[in-house]
DNA sequence: TCTGGGATCCAACCTTCGATTGATCCCGGC
DNA sequence: GCCGGGATCAATCGAAGGTTGGATCCCAGA
């Protein structure tokens, strides 16, 4: 028997999610929880074999920071993540928190299940359309970009002109596009807006 | 009886629907669609009395079309919108596309049938944090783009240049500036990145 | 030790963008 | 029918944005 802790804030998910693994004999849904802290506090009080987690959490503090919590605790259940979006900011946040897979909610029943009793196993467990994404990830060298190109990222995200960042950074605009120069270069683009957009998708921006 | 069809592309949040909506006894699920196509065909032949639609689907061609076509059958059933965000642009499209209500997922369930029936009955329902945002972008001046300065913002957003998007839209890159100009008046800014950080925040972009 | 790479800073060029003005066509409402 | 608004295009010009090149500093490793 596996039993499972369900943690996401759709009430409709959860009923969803129960409905759906209440058909299975060797399944058992223990708890519910509708924050990352009550997941949290519940995990601990419950000590499930798994607990099934949405990122999206409407108090934006994220299921992330819960996963990493949970994955600490004493009797350590796997952590399922299980969410809408597939962008890689998210994907590599989940998995280093300490998530065993990764599943989309669009997947099929039977496909959750099977993610199910391969995370219960302790085995790692990623929808194929996942585990693509990660593979092209690690195939090519690793994106990053200094705290300093960061800062000015944001500052032209939020739609700031060069000479904004170089006020707001106490610097001169020549040095801001210095900076935009090498994150355009490390994002493999040569506008600021299209650096917006790759940065958002890699997930350096939010 | 009010029979419902459902709407909505993942499998699980489908059995949450039918599992909560089960519980009622006036209520009755007569089908389940996974697609905007599936369910327009669904709706004209059971001719349920409600359709409960979710907005984002994973083909992008979205609900409100769907909305739209089904509000146009013949015997027409009502359509409550269901969906995770409250974006500005998401809610004025389902209205204008012939909703009933909006509701988000995350509301609890009783709020869910609570309006299920008063949408079945003719009345409109709106969650209270989405009626308060449709209040006060009523009282605000109307910051509506038209199609096609949306298609530009969208561009723009994606890191294209004037004439990259002159060329996807086959049209010169005269008339993409020309419809910059009143993306940004209409934003009340004066550059791209602006626009699309502000398109952002007004849900205009996802 | 010194050398090379990375981060930060700056400056002089060239290109693109945005403002402005003005024009035509089409469609729907008064 | 006339008017307004959306979509389309053109030409100009100054101001941003992007490119190239070079400067310093610091730290790790040959």
């Amino acid at each position: 028997m596996i039993r499972i802790l369900i943690a996401d804030d759709h009430p409709v998910v959860r009923a969803g999610l129960r409905a759906l693994l209440d058909t299975e004999p060797d399944i058992e849904v223990v708890g519910e929880a509708a924050t990352p802290q009550e997941a949290i506090g519940l995990a601990a009080q419950l000590s499930p074999e798994l607990v099934l987690m949405d990122l999206q959490f409407s108090d934006e503090s994220g299921g992330a920071g819960a996963t990493c919590a949970i994955r600490a605790l004493d009797a350590a259940p796997y952590v399922l993540v299980l969410t809408n979006y597939d962008t890689d900011g998210d994907i590599l946040g989940a998995v280093e928190a300490g998530a065993s897979g990764y599943l989309l909610k669009d997947a099929p029943p039977h496909e959750l299940i099977a993610a199910i009793r391969a995370a219960a196993a302790g085995e790692s467990a990623l929808a194929p359309a996942i585990a693509g994404r990660l593979m092209e990830r690690m195939r090519q060298p690793q994106i990053s970009l200094s705290v300093r190109e960061i800062e000015v990222l944001q500052q032209v995200a939020a739609g700031a002109s060069n000479t904004d960042i170089a006020n707001r950074l106490h610097i001169t605009d020549a040095t801001v596009k210095s900076h935009l120069v090498h994150v355009f270069s490390k994002l493999g683009v040569s506008s600021r807006t299209a650096a917006v957009s790759v940065g958002r998708e890699l997930g350096i921006l939010r």
